[in-house]
Parts: C-alpha cells; structure tokens; sequence
DNA sequence: GTCTATATCTAGATAGAC
DNA sequence: GTCTATCTAGATATAGAC
C-alpha cells in the first residue's frame, strides 16, 4: 500500500518536525526512512525535490484532516466548523505537531526564498478565505470588508499561537484557550458593525 | 567610534535580515563588513559565536528605539505608549525590519534547538508583561488574567502579522491597520468584562 | 589587528555492483 | 529498486605572514 515514495516522505515530515526544513540532513533521512540515501536519490532528484514533494505531501494531509470532519456521521453547524478549522490546527499529536512545524517552516524560509512565497500566498489566501466564508455564514449580516480582516486576524493569530507553542512557550490548552477567546471576541465585534 | 565588533554585528545583523540565521555564511558576512574572514573569527569564537552576539546585539539595539519614545520631548500617554510598542515593529525601515526577521528567525530557530528556547521564553515574557502593564493603565478596573490574556494575544498577533508581512503576503499599512484595529477590539472587551 | 592561503569537515550527489 | 562506496563542493575554521 504505503510506497517507497510514500514511506520517504512520511519519513521526512518526522525529520522535518524534528529538525526544520533548513536542518533535514538527506543521510538523516535516508535513516528515518530505513533506506539509503542511494535510494532517495533514485526516487527524487535532488534535496530541494525531497522538501517540495514533502510540503506537498503534508498539505494535502492537513487538508484531509480538516475535511474528515465534514464526512462524519452528523454535520457541523458553521460555528462548529469554525472552532474545528481554527482549533483543529492547536493539537499536540504528532500529525498535527508536523504539520505546524512544517507550516512555520515554510513561513519562515519564504521571508528568504522568493521561489516559496508564490505557493505560501497561495495557501495562506485559501485558508483566509475559508474562514472568511465561515465567518460569514456565522455571522450574515457582518460587511464582507469586516469579515476578511477578522479572517486575516485569526488566521494570523494561529501562527503567532502555534510558533508560541511549539517554542515551547505557551502550553497547547493555554494557546486553544486563547485562540478559543479571540474567535468570540472577534464575532462580538462582527455583530456589533 | 564604531569598534571593529560593532561593525561586524551590524553586517551580521543586515546579512540575517538577507540570509537568515541559517543562511548566515561566514564569507558572506566578512565581505558585507568588508573585512577578511580570519579577522571575524579573531573577534568571534565561532560562527555560533557570532549568532550568539548578533542576537544579543539586536535585542539591546530594539530595546532602544522602544524607549527611545519615552525619553523624546512630550511624554506619551499610556495608549499612546501601548500603540507604539505594538504598532512600531510594523516599519518598514531597514533597522526595524533587521530586528523583526531575527526576532522571526530567533522563533523559528527556537523550535528545533532547546538552548535558545530559555532566551526567548525569558524575552518574550518581558514583552507581554509591559504590554499587559499598559494595557492595564489604559484600562484600570479589568482584572489581571484578562489584562494577560490580551497582552499574549497582541503580541502572538503581532508575531504573526510580521510573519506574514516579512514573506510577502500582507503590505505593511494593512498589517498596521489589522493591528491597531486588534487593540481597539481587546481594550472594548476588556472594558466590558 | 588584519590579511592570505589553506586545512578540515560536512553534507549533497553520483557511480556502479547486485 | 536498492545498496555501498566515493566524489565533490561549499563552508567553517586555523596557520602564519605582515
């Protein structure tokens, strides 16, 4: 079932969580993974191909988890789903803690590497928006200009709460608490406007 | 004037704001302060040495255009005061752009290595107890734990929104203007609760 | 104190056997 | 497809002249 490829790149978001982009080591990997570095060269081109296929590939399991929500047995009202996609994002299990990890990565080698922004303005916007959306259905009457700024402010708040927490200087109730006051704090506002 | 160290850290510190930590190059650094390689490692232990240094360097240097605010001709009120510790890490001038991507890197580097970790818990502290102690003259009757919860999240905001301006995704009036709308929205819960 | 030249070390990448 | 062995490049760090 679970490739060669796909065993690799599991192996990497381990090495990644661990070490950072800037510190997966291709022969570190080829160790976690229980291959050679041989091997990693046949199945990728190059470190740099290793780290897109990597990203990639937590990507589109962030996005499964996220979606795996919806396709449970009983259907989210807006405001659930809204917790769910915001809060979701503050668990300490290990998928999650990767997935973070390799989301903070990818921020902060895009403040050096031009080649990354594209991809990360990309994301970033798709997610933005998803929240906006949800805002919007939670709240219908909030202007669309107040719904896209609170997005871009939770949304933005996560990432600040979630480098906190993986620095180790917040623990992940106090971030969820935290996260939990600011989403209220913002529809408060929303329903004020 | 300048001592030959000063010079090499303020290279250091424009080079990080190019490079990265993990970008620094030794080379590169040397040719930045237009001195010999050898010259830096007469001044510097080791390349850890230098990081070291030029972090320590960065910190002191941001502790000064902070204050410098408090020693200028007319004392600032306290919600002045707040707005500028908040909002002035949002410049887009080559000084406060260097201290923010360290500070970004100083966090993202936090995540993978133990050491720093101590360094940053202890600063980060600092930073949200002032910013909770001027939140608190601004709004004398709100009770302390929901003075430090806004103060933790301004500032995991404020991390995030440079974040994201750093890498591109959000110019830096819009991230002021999310900024300082966020501080409007915790001082109006804080003085409702 | 400062430079030039160079040794050393690490990590990415390839060759070739199986 | 997979491994072992090895080449190579890039970057840290040192030696020694001035």
């Amino acid at each position: 079932m679970a490739s060669r490829s796909t065993q690799i790149l599991e192996a990497a978001a381990r090495v990644i969580a661990r070490r950072g982009v800037r510190g997966l080591r291709v022969e570190e990997l080829a160790e976690e993974a229980g291959v050679s570095t041989g091997l990693i060269y046949y199945h990728f081109k190059d470190r740099t191909g290793i780290l897109r296929h990597t990203l990639e590939f937590i990507n589109s399991r962030a996005e499964r988890y996220t979606a795996a929500q919806d396709e449970a047995a009983e259907p989210l009202t807006p405001r659930e789903e809204l917790d769910q996609v915001l809060i979701l994002e503050l668990q300490d299990t290990p998928e999650v803690r990767e997935n973070s990890t390799a989301w903070g990565e990818l921020r902060a080698s895009a403040v050096f590497d031009p080649v990354l922004r594209e991809d990360l303005a990309r994301a970033t916007l798709a997610w933005v928006q998803e929240v906006a959306g949800l805002l919007g259905q939670v709240e219908p009457l909030a202007p669309a200009v107040g719904l896209a700024a609170s997005a871009e402010r939770l949304t933005a708040l996560l990432e600040g709460l979630s480098m906190r927490w993986l620095s180790g200087g917040l623990t992940i109730d106090h971030a969820r608490t935290l996260m939990a006051d600011a989403v209220e704090v913002e529809l408060a506002r929303l329903r004020q406007a």
